[in-house]
DNA sequence: TTTTTTGATTTATGTACACTAATCAAAAGT
DNA sequence: ACTTTTGATTAGTGTACATAAATCAAAAAA
């Protein structure tokens, strides 16, 4: 073997780690973070590692998509308020949460309605909340329904008490109303979503 | 003048650059940041910059104009229009009404949390509750807040006792949090919508 | 042949360090 | 006496750099 053949000097383009090899799959930037801010840093960083894991075992064979696009992403802390970051299933998403995505699967047969009241608080219904109804969705035992009685719009929870049908507060401060023959009773929707102002 | 007497020289206590003089008031650290978050976490420094700025000018007692708007007239069915119980399927067809433009004011500076935890029931927050969450708000007394302490994330309400800040649940069975010197808090943002799944 | 070892090369990463900012007090200036 | 300038000292901050990790292919070993 010559000096001449020797292939082991100067560039080698192909060798070496690959790019995108970090734990997080792209490049990084040193920050300086004050010590107060670290531990959310971290974790953020730590659910990044594992989102970043997890992307590469369900798609070994994908390239990720370039997300520097126009898309405005509103990030959503999908982990447990209560005990922390922890808890793995949980993880971080970094990407657009449409609301309207989120809250009406049928655009069609969905409304909205303004709650009024205070017969409701026990399911989350406070007055002044915004409703999202579905007309679609089957007013069943057990589903609270926005429905109008007798010219009057309620929301109430949909029960069956001793064989027949009630609409019944979550609230023990109020009565149970029950479902005569003769009232007129009509059932709007079903209650999905609540939207509460704080 | 003799050497003996030139002062200059050697360990001068007191003298410098006054500790806790950052940006942050804190310590900081070098962390390296993939470039897909750098965004987030600049954010986050940002806003502990500015806290940090408002801390140093706001006395405890100043209260900030309350920014809560009235939610722009939305067409609702309000239980007042529904006693007429016109035909429905018509009216609210037309008068769909987007859910972000109404919960999300400020898109920059908005991102959601998932509640977890019974401690906050009284505000309407119910664990897997969807929150909304706006970082421009103002953080003052009174307020919904989502803030990491210690590195844990917790929805209080922020509360003045006794001329001290604490944060304060809203369930009796759930002890105030007292914010204490020492502590990690850091104010992410308040809470402005619940969004709650019947 | 196939496998293992080894040197070279390239990227990733933590942090040491050079530089900046802030502060104090002596020295000089007024 | 009072103010300004200047050198020394201490803390803050961005990033350059030394080291580590990953990868390839030649060379050696099996």
């Amino acid at each position: 073997m010559t000096e001449d053949t020797f292939k082991r000097g100067g560039s080698r383009p192909g060798a070496g780690r690959k790019k995108g090899s970090s734990v997080y799959g792209e490049p990084t930037k040193a920050v300086r973070v004050p010590e107060s801010l670290l531990a959310t840093v971290t974790e953020l960083l730590e659910h990044k590692k594992k989102q970043t894991a997890e992307e590469i075992m369900n798609h070994p064979d994908v390239f990720l998509p370039d997300l520097d696009g126009p898309i405005p992403s509103i990030p959503f802390y999908g982990a447990s308020v209560a005990a922390g970051f922890p808890s793995p299933a949980d993880d971080f998403i970094e990407k657009r949460l449409d609301l309207n995505e989120l809250l009406i699967s049928k655009p069609a047969s969905t409304f909205f309605v303004r709650a009024e009241g205070e017969s409701m608080l026990g399911a989350g219904i406070h007055p002044g909340d915004v409703l999202v109804v579905d007309r679609s969705v089957n007013a069943n035992v057990g589903k609270v329904v926005v429905c109008a009685l007798d010219g009057e719009l309620t929301v109430k929870r949909l029960r069956s008490k001793e064989g027949k049908l009630v609409l019944s507060p979550e609230n023990p401060e109020y009565p149970d109303i029950p479902l005569n023959e003769g009232a007129e009773m009509v059932i709007w929707g079903v209650v999905t979503s609540v939207i509460h102002n704080v």
